[in-house]
DNA sequence: GAACACACAATTGTCGACACTTTCCTTGAC
DNA sequence: GTCAAGGAAAGTGTCGACAATTGTGTGTTC
């Protein structure tokens, strides 16, 4: 649920900071996308301590900028649901609970199987067999066995068959949900112990699209998306674990 | 998809501009707030001429703000789908075109469905009933029909399904859809064709909640809403002719 | 020693000013 | 008359400063 007409990647660098030479212009109309990017970045890869006050004029600095475009990109990632803001007292990032990723998951899994139900109905055959190409190279590129990469072609996939449906908003939801669930999926593809299923399961996808059969579909989507979650939530548990310790070791130490 | 804890309500009265008396403080600590729903409501309330860009100094002007908090609000709206930002040319109200009010239609019955569909295997009977007895006192409030009471109680049975779910997320989801279809709700409320089917609709999902019917629950709110979808599609062409007459009654005057 | 009040520090909220971009209008060439 | 170039005008993007609020530590009273 974006709303912004930006080109702007999601992994995009941030570039050096503008302390040295001052060369280029003095606004680069950008620094609020600059530092959206940053922050989520941070958020996403769990680097900010969970319930931690986020210091606006800090973060600012550490990013080179003022306040304003801080503020705003911090504005945007709370109305995303990635930080809490309360008047006065400003943003915090909550980690997920265990039970908040689930029902994440499950959000997703309804508009998921919602949306899949639609594409059988409703896509065009070359539509489906651009989605089956597609999923041939990816299997390729499977094999390198680079997690970002896996990361990136799992969405994709499944963003492609949500766009399937015909219907924008339902990508655009997902995308959303997609976005708020990256980081364990990042954790969860590196520690590798789910790909056969996961791969097996995308081409019977796959099939039951292009046989149209959307009460299989719906159904191995349900179980494919269910045993994530179940996943999901071991690997939470364990990033928040190693959290923890870091962090009451970092305490102890001083 | 708030991530916000505000108590501000949704009516909330734009208070006095401080323009006379320059009483009470100079920061209410809402102004970001008060800016948020005053320009919302132009939003739902369809005040906005569609396609036309928005002007910050001018909008914040009349409401007796600098632009720092209108800046906020109008990025939450952008976020939430109320508004399309483009980089150094501002915000602009799209109206909804009917293709898109369609989609998002299409996303609230999928959202529902799956919600219910959990409803029906998860709910408490306490939670159950507690909805059953809700719907009771609803339908006397319907009699008076007031549009805008009717509405806040039709939007607040299909939250409370949702509710009913266990899902927050899904709730949350849920919200910000109802707040981007709002405005054609109220005009199709305000037309008031349609009250009778909705009524029973409604009371069938009760009957089939109790019964734990997921079939039957998901089957009906699937009608449910996408007779709304039809409906709603017609007021919003109605609307959007209006508001070109309207539009080109006032060019010619000029 | 605990509870409260008070001042002071840290942090958020808003503002006005200025830098930069886009837009629109004028001017001039063809 | 059309089009392009140039330059004001309008509007957005960012900044630094100050106002208001919240948090914290100190002293006072019981």
């Amino acid at each position: 649920m974006r709303g912004r007409e930006e080109a702007g990647r999601d992994d995009a660098e941030i570039r050096g900071c503008r302390g040295e030479a001052a060369r280029g212009p003095r606004r680069s109309a950008d620094s609020a996308s600059r530092a959206y990017q940053a922050i989520r970045r941070l958020v996403v890869e769990f680097r900010l301590k969970p319930e931690e006050r986020i210091n606006e004029v800090q973060l600012a600095q550490s990013l080179g900028l003022s306040r304003t475009p801080v503020r705003e990109a911090l504005n945007r990632l709370a109305s995303e649901g990635f930080l809490v803001f309360t008047p006065n007292r400003g943003f915090v990032f909550k980690a997920l609970e265990i039970e908040d990723l689930v029902r994440v998951f499950e959000l997703r899994s309804i508009v998921e199987t919602g949306s899949i139900a639609l594409a059988c109905k409703r896509a065009s055959d070359a539509g489906i067999a651009e989605l089956a190409a597609f999923w041939d190279e990816a299997l390729e590129r499977y094999r390198r066995e680079d997690p970002d990469e896996i990361l990136e072609l799992d969405e994709a996939f499944h963003v492609r068959i949500a766009a399937l449906s015909g219907n924008a908003e339902v990508v655009k939801a997902l995308q959303s949900i997609n976005a708020r669930i990256r980081f364990v999926r990042r954790i969860q593809i590196e520690r590798g112990a789910w790909h056969p299923r996961l791969v097996t399961e995308h081409t019977e996808l796959v099939e039951s699209l292009i046989a149209r059969d959307a009460v299989r579909a719906t159904e191995i989507l349900r179980r494919h998306i269910s045993m994530t979650i179940e996943d999901a939530a071991l690997v939470l548990k364990e990033a928040l674990f190693k959290l923890y310790v870091a962090d009451s070791a970092s305490v102890s130490q001083s």
